[in-house]
DNA sequence: TAATTAATTTAGATTAGTCTAAAAATATTT
DNA sequence: AAATATTTTTAGACTAATCTAAATTAATTA
């Protein structure tokens, strides 16, 4: 199996490429793992020798199908244990996370298959990101940020971008949440701030920083 | 906070001081931790550092008070996580362990005290065994072997003393179970095996070997 | 009590993961 | 195309946990 730290780096390398970049760069990785570039080298080493990345000296790192299958495993957990943790253990949706990060390496494939069935097979998580199913496959959504829409357009908020806690309880103050209908009233044309209504009752006004972080589809 | 191997060795050493033992030898933790005792002396040294442990050279270790914390700390998660993985997800009780030994690591107040709620406050895991409260009080069970019953009594199966997959298997494919009634039909003199009544229905042979893992009150 | 045996500790290595500082390679400017 | 700046890798060291082999202490036996 691979080590609570491989599956840290092969998920994190999985992020980099699935946003934009086709090969990582060391400095990438160190940034999102909170380490430092030699240690991110030496990593790259190992993985490549157990054959879960393509690496190549100076060229920057991609997953190799066996990596990528792996980091689909870890986020697929992660993902399945946020649900769990909110629908039945009343966590809240900015709680989550710290937790999930422990729980997605325990090893038991029964276990996760288990909690799937017990969350009758949920297609996303709390924050509105696709849950890998057994196979690695996902069903992505074709939302995006509420910044791209037009005045009048009328949405229904799917999921954010920004994770961050503090953002999250920014969002439940305001009282935005997965699942809400959001009209554009008003863009204002010097900061692209938002006026917005929600569930067609209350009025809301967002910085465009905000709106570029919650993701919709249009109704 | 302590290490996954520190806790692991915390919860060895209190099972061993629990089952009579009154300062545990090296060689004692070294065999319950599948591990050499020149590992265990490195690790003694290390957890006597953090107060956790009473140890001097070539005498034996006991726990501190604040050892004692953490490994019923440790107990509580693994027989809630047990109790869950048994009650939520149908698990069997002879494949809860193995999990249970990895979730008993994971480190969240909130995550275990939701976990006792959605359980509504178990007393005793799948094995019978207590669980720890929040505070590490311990409802013990005066129950002994069914080995030690006379011919004639009537008792309820309330643990077992074996944990192993293998055993309890064997007890499923008997048909014995937690809460069973068991009568004492008859004990044979030479070798003290039994002869014994499930629930008024099954009769059923079992080794003294096997009874002396069984545990049962009078009812 | 002395000799022998058993238990425990120390010494010295190893592995995974990390770090800082220095060297090497690549990318960007002039 | 050189010079400079940036990125990446290497070198060497550190920590936690482990091991084997040797040394030391304690326990048992004669
Ligand atoms: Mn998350
Ligand atoms: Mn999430
Ligand atoms: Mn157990
Ligand atoms: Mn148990």
């Amino acid at each position: 199996m691979n080590s609570f730290t491989s599956e840290n780096y092969l998920k994190a390398i999985y992020k980099l490429v699935e946003h934009g970049n086709d090969a990582v760069s060391t400095n990438a990785i160190a940034q999102k793992m909170s380490t430092k570039a030699a240690s991110v080298t030496d990593m790259l080493k190992k993985l490549a020798d157990k054959k879960l990345i393509n690496y190549q000296k100076y060229q920057g790192v991609s997953l190799t199908p066996k990596g990528e299958k792996a980091a689909l495993t870890v986020i697929r957990k992660h993902r399945l244990w946020e649900m769990f943790l909110m629908e039945k253990l009343d966590f809240k949706w900015d709680e989550v996370h710290d937790v999930a990060e422990q729980l997605e390496h325990i090893d038991s494939e029964k276990l996760i298959s288990q909690i799937d069935k017990f969350l009758n097979y949920p297609k996303f998580d709390p924050h509105g990101d696709p849950i890998p199913d057994m196979n690695g496959k996902i069903q992505q959504q074709k939302s995006k940020a509420i910044s791209k829409y037009k005045k009048n357009d009328i949405v229904k908020i799917t999921g954010v971008v920004d994770h961050s806690a503090s953002f999250l309880q920014y969002l439940d103050k305001s009282g935005l949440a997965l699942g809400n209908e959001i009209k554009i009233k008003d863009v204002v044309e010097f900061d692209r701030s938002l006026h917005i209504v929600i569930n067609k009752r209350s009025t809301l006004f967002i910085s465009n920083d905000v709106a570029k972080n919650i993701l919709a589809i249009t109704k």
